[in-house]
DNA sequence: CAGTGAGCGAGCTTCCGCTTGACTT
């Protein structure tokens, strides 16, 4: 019998479904052979020479695989076709072809066979079956390049961290940009100067309609004042007026004179198209926005709704569908919807990543008559039900709004208003017809004399750039091509464990020691911590896998001068000290010192600032909430857990050992 | 669900990417 390997157990048993008893099917859960985890791995005396050992926990697997490869007369490595599985299955054509100390005399070793498919139908994997190829030595490397490159920087980089900061950090090509992010971002919120700027608003009538205009133009003269800022990875462009005051809103308003005539009315009739299918990132984006999900519970639900067999692989980059899909979403399409919701041909979508993969499809239900999964209401349906409209609605017709401009003049002084009205719902029917973005307009035409009722002059701030949330800070990763689909999710829990970061509110904030970090890093390695440099990592790769570059020779070109920025630094460069946070409160026991706030392994802590001659500790406590402890009636505060996932605890911790993940009700007494 | 910082110096920390499942509120 011939054995097929594959990674993901799902995908096993459905494979299994489509070729029956003829073949014997397995899956290696992912990598199956890494470096060390408790050494560097890496010889730099042999040319970076790889040290690959079984993954702790893989033993099983690794045995299993090995004896039924031994019976088998084939074995197709049947994994991923990107660069991850394509090493996977060099690894298990390495493990399955070995130790063979005697070959058996007369007996035949397996032959090894790579096949790869794109999506999991009966006839991709069919077609797969009878063109055998074998493993991409190219691509093999490739891969190897890419982990030898993250080993070197994340186990080179990290014990300096230690040894200059503090014991038990961690630097990585990704984790450290990503730390970045949020203190630039921070930074580009603490230099944001906030400008006061006035709007003015009137309602006007016309019959028994009222409606609302904005005090656009002043002599001919726009008033609104835009501008763009640059920012680290983005930019932000912040839209105020020219009036500045209070007495400048006034002094306008006092000077308008009736008549107000509708001068101008501009309609068009725009279209608004679909979004593609959700990838992984988007998935998590979407799931975070309209649903509150956290990119590590939309992937916990995700899972059990691939396990199931109700959607397809849900870490994917890709936003292509199968045709046979397709076919069938068009059929379904045109039988419910009819045909004015059905495009001519097929939508087809770019995908916005740098360096997608493509090995899965994009995120869709599998069968789309299925509208709910389980219990209306719960988190799994609900997350199915956005997968269910994103994936139907991209191969549906757009949908149409008429757009309506309305100016009405008084004297120099020009107002607008602007009116949106849903002419068809195209794709939007997916969606339950959602008209929330209607804004309905009285009818007004050129000429139309409009009553002024009341002048509201409104006082706005500029607003700075807003911190990341889980959702922005995945999107920017994508578009730079940083991280991929399966460790999204885990990077975000990374540098929160590290306590680089913190989440308050679903905002990232960079802690001290977040920033600390972060500074020494861009000064002393610039180059690692910068956008670009997974970008021209993956051009090197690329070559590496076209057969176009040497994997040894590309990391030769990165580790040399690294070599030698790392010998500087461990010679040149002191330790860094954390900063305190002063309080402007006397120490309670020595009575002397300053209480600190300092950030320590476990979070924020106070103590006396005159440490280590007085070794006074408290709590911290972040925020008061008003609500007492049920247990002993002390303050209810927001404590952090090792891992710093916020918790309810007792101020009165140790004595009271009260704690919670939920807020508690307040106590009425 | 939780006690921290410095330095002494045992032994240890650390990366990214591919999978799932064992645990809990």
């Amino acid at each position: 019998m011939d054995l097929i390997i594959v990674e993901s157990p799902t995908k096993a048993k459905t494979i299994s479904r489509f070729l029956g008893k003829d073949y014997q099917i397995l899956s290696t859960m992912g990598h199956i052979r890494d470096l060390p985890k408790s050494s560097l791995g890496v010889d730099l005396e042999k040319n970076f020479k790889p040290q690959y050992v079984v993954v702790p926990g893989k033993e099983k697997t690794v045995n299993q695989l090995k004896k039924e490869a031994k019976s088998a007369q084939t074995v197709y490595l049947a994994t991923d076709p990107d660069r991850e599985g394509e090493a996977i299955a060099h690894h298990a054509e390495v493990i399955c072809s070995s130790p063979k100390p005697n070959p058996p005399a007369g007996g035949q070793s397996p032959k090894f066979s790579r096949i790869v498919f794109h999506e999991i139908t009966e006839l991709a994997v069919k077609k797969a079956l009878v063109n055998p190829g074998v493993v991409n030595k190219d691509l093999v490397n490739a891969q190897v390049a890419r982990r030898v490159l993250d080993r070197l920087v994340g186990y080179r980089l990290s014990p300096v961290l230690w040894k200059k900061i503090r014991r038990g950090l961690s630097a990585g090509r990704v984790q450290s940009v990503v730390v970045r992010l949020i203190v630039e971002r921070e930074r580009e919120i603490n230099r944001f100067k906030r400008e006061e700027y006035w709007r003015i608003l009137v309602a006007f009538t016309k019959g028994t309609d009222i409606f609302i205009a904005e005090l656009i133009s002043k002599g001919g003269k726009k008033l609104a004042v835009r501008s763009r800022i640059p920012l680290f990875a983005d930019s932000y462009t912040v839209t105020k007026t020219a009036i500045k005051n209070e007495r400048q809103a006034l002094d306008i308003i006092f000077n308008l004179n009736e008549p107000f005539r509708v001068e101008d009315v501009d309609t068009k009739e725009l279209s608004r198209h679909s979004p593609p299918p959700f990838t992984t990132s988007t998935l998590q984006q979407s799931a975070y926005r309209k649903l509150g999900f956290s990119s590590k519970q939309t992937m916990r639900l995700a899972q059990r709704l691939y396990e199931r067999g109700w959607i397809t692989y849900h870490r994917t980059d890709s936003t292509n569908l199968a045709s046979m899909a397709v076919e069938k979403m068009r059929q379904w399409i045109n039988s419910q919807y009819g045909r004015s919701y059905l495009p001519p041909e097929p939508n087809f979508y770019k995908t916005k990543a740098r360096v997608a993969q493509e090995a899965h499809e994009a995120i869709r239900p599998t069968d789309f008559n299925r509208r709910e999964v389980e219990k209306i209401g719960n988190r799994e349906n609900r997350l199915y039900r956005l997968i269910w409209s994103q994936a139907v609605s991209s191969q549906m017709t757009s949908a149409k709004f008429e757009n309506t401009k309305v100016e009405i003049s008084g004297e120099d002084y020009v107002f607008l208003v602007r009116g949106s009205r849903l002419i068809f719902d195209g794709y939007l029917k997916a969606w339950g017809g959602n008209r929330r973005d209607e804004e309905r307009l009285p009818l007004l035409k050129k000429g139309d004399v409009v009553v002024p009722v009341t002048f509201s002059p409104i006082r706005n701030f500029t607003s700075p750039p807003p911190r990341y949330s889980e959702a922005s800070l995945i999107a920017i990763l994508e578009k730079e091509g940083i991280g991929r689909p399966s460790t999204y999710a885990p990077i975000i829990s990374t540098i929160q464990n590290r306590r680089y970061a913190e989440k308050s509110e679903g905002q990232f904030e960079p802690t001290v020691l977040g920033m600390v970090t972060n500074d020494f890093l861009v000064d002393h390695f610039k180059e690692i911590v910068s956008l670009p440099f997974t970008a021209n990592m993956e051009e090197g790769l690329d070559k590496i896998a076209n057969g176009g570059a040497e994997w040894k020779k590309l990391i030769g070109q990165f580790y040399q001068p690294f070599q030698k920025q790392l010998e500087k630094v461990e010679e040149q460069v002191g330790r860094v000290k954390i900063p305190v946070q002063k309080t402007g409160k006397k120490c309670p026991k020595c009575k002397k010192g300053e209480l600190v706030i300092r950030t320590g392994r476990f979070g924020k802590f106070l103590s006396c600032s005159r440490f280590p001659e007085c070794r006074y500790t408290a709590p911290y406590i972040e925020k008061l909430l008003g609500v007492k402890c049920p247990q002993c009636g002390g303050d209810v505060v927001i404590k952090r857990t090792r891992k710093g996932k916020q918790f309810y605890g007792c101020s009165n911790y140790p004595q009271c050992k009260w704690a919670s993940w939920r807020k508690p009700k307040e106590i009425s007494k």
